[in-house]
DNA sequence: AACCAGGACGTGA
DNA sequence: TCACGTCATGGT
């Protein structure tokens, strides 16, 4: 019953977030950053295609423990070299990929994930992954493998991140401790009923988590966490 | 100058 | 299972 209070209240407060940002998404509601970084605000209608899809992937491997812009400048050094496909970036030499990717860090990491993940999503042939077989792939752990699920294919997996749980544990709502899982179970049943359908099921859990990293980044980024929040009023 | 950023993996106990 | 080290650039 709390979770969706602070749902609700995050939204009257933000209002929608429209999140997966896509770089090429030309539409009207993108200027959360200018078009360096391309919201797409109460359309629900994405992604639109594989490449869309891919993009998404990609994005959640990159923006691991990395901020979101260092990502969108990396998508758009691939756009560029005309390598923001599967394909693509299968045909670029290693060393350029690196470079590309370099403004996320850890770049020897994950261009090696990225290839990895490649592979697999070539596999896939445009069919929906299931969460197992993604945990499977080297660079998906349970955040990576929720964030693919939620915002690449539209599936109704909720997203724990580093700032959803610093958000849970400032509330009292778990204690430090608490295992991926377990968060993920606990905002997932505490929603349910708040949705007609799967449809609107997807899209709270979607703005939901924008929501709570939008807020997290104002007052849940320096310490002492969560000091003017006005969720701890709740 | 630390500290944080929309984490995952490998290792040894 | 879990605690800890590693990966690395960029912004504040």
């Amino acid at each position: 019953m709390k979770i969706y209070q602070i749902y609700t209240s995050l939204y009257l407060e933000y209002g929608p977030q429209g999140w997966w940002p896509l770089i090429n998404y030309e539409g009207k509601n993108t200027s959360k950053f200018g078009k360096q970084e391309a919201y797409h605000k109460q359309d629900y209608s994405f992604p639109r295609n594989s490449l869309e899809i891919f993009e998404v992937c990609l994005g959640s491997i990159l923006t691991q423990n990395t901020s979101f812009t260092s990502v969108i400048q990396s998508l758009h050094n691939l756009n560029k070299a005309g390598a923001l496909s599967p394909k693509g970036i299968k045909n670029m030499p290693l060393e350029t990929l690196k470079t590309c990717i370099k403004p996320c860090g850890y770049f020897n990491q994950k261009a090696k994930y990225i290839l990895e993940f490649i592979y697999f999503f070539e596999d896939l042939q445009g069919q929906i992954p299931n969460r197992e077989a993604l945990l499977r792939v080297l660079a998906i752990g349970e955040e990576t493998a929720d964030s693919i699920l939620l915002f690449a294919y539209n599936r109704p997996e909720f997203k724990i991140d580093a700032y959803t749980k610093r958000i849970l544990l400032d509330l009292e709502l778990i204690n430090e401790k608490v295992k991926y899982k377990e968060m993920k179970k606990l905002m997932e049943d505490s929603l349910e009923g708040s949705y007609q359908d799967e449809k609107e099921q997807v899209i709270l859990y979607q703005e939901f988590h924008a929501l709570l990293v939008n807020h997290a980044k104002e007052f849940y980024s320096k310490k002492p966490y969560g000091e003017g929040s006005f969720l701890r009023k709740l």
